[in-house]
DNA sequence: GCCAACGTTGGC
DNA sequence: GCCAACGTTGGC
């Protein structure tokens, strides 16, 4: 088991999207590390720290868990801002994964999570961190889930 | 809107 | 392969 956190900003997509949705793919990340942690490390079934990010309100707003195995990213092939003219339905380059809502927790503000020197080293919280998928650790995860969540 | 930090691009 | 320029991210 695996624990990741993954951005996205609220007005795009928030965790009352996927409560609605109940499920979704990942699509639209255009980092080859945060694509290679979708396509190479996540697994059915590991869980997912959703953050809010870009938004008056920066924090962790629920739990989400990996639903599927990698799956070709279809925006790459469709006319728009995450079309890729170098992607082929044979060789895509973008994978993602679906993604299934969990919960919705009271939202932890990302000030909540640096007074938490048990967080300290978390990679979210690194300065000029900008990676919109990372992994969490085991004992970060434990914290947050016991101590932080709602 | 500002700015720090980082990734990508492209000329050489 | 180097590196400057540029674009993007994301908190404030």
């Amino acid at each position: 088991m695996n624990y990741w956190l993954m951005k996205s900003e609220p007005d795009e997509y928030s965790i009352d999207d996927l409560k609605r949705d109940k499920k979704s793919a990942w699509f639209g990340v255009r980092n080859y590390q945060a694509r290679n942690f979708m396509r190479d490390e996540m697994k059915v079934g590991d869980l997912v720290l959703f953050y809010h990010s870009s938004c008056p309100e920066p924090g962790i707003a629920g739990i989400a868990k990996i639903a599927s195995k990698p799956i070709p990213d279809k925006t790459q092939f469709e006319p728009g801002k995450y079309f890729d003219p170098k992607a082929t339905s044979e060789k895509p380059i973008w994978m993602c994964v679906e993604v299934a809502f969990v919960k919705k927790c009271e939202l932890i503000p990302l000030a909540s999570l640096r007074s938490a020197t048990q967080l300290e080293s978390m990679r979210i919280l690194q300065r000029g961190n900008r990676l919109s998928i990372t992994p969490v650790s085991e004992p970060e995860w434990k914290f947050i889930e016991s101590k932080l969540i709602q």
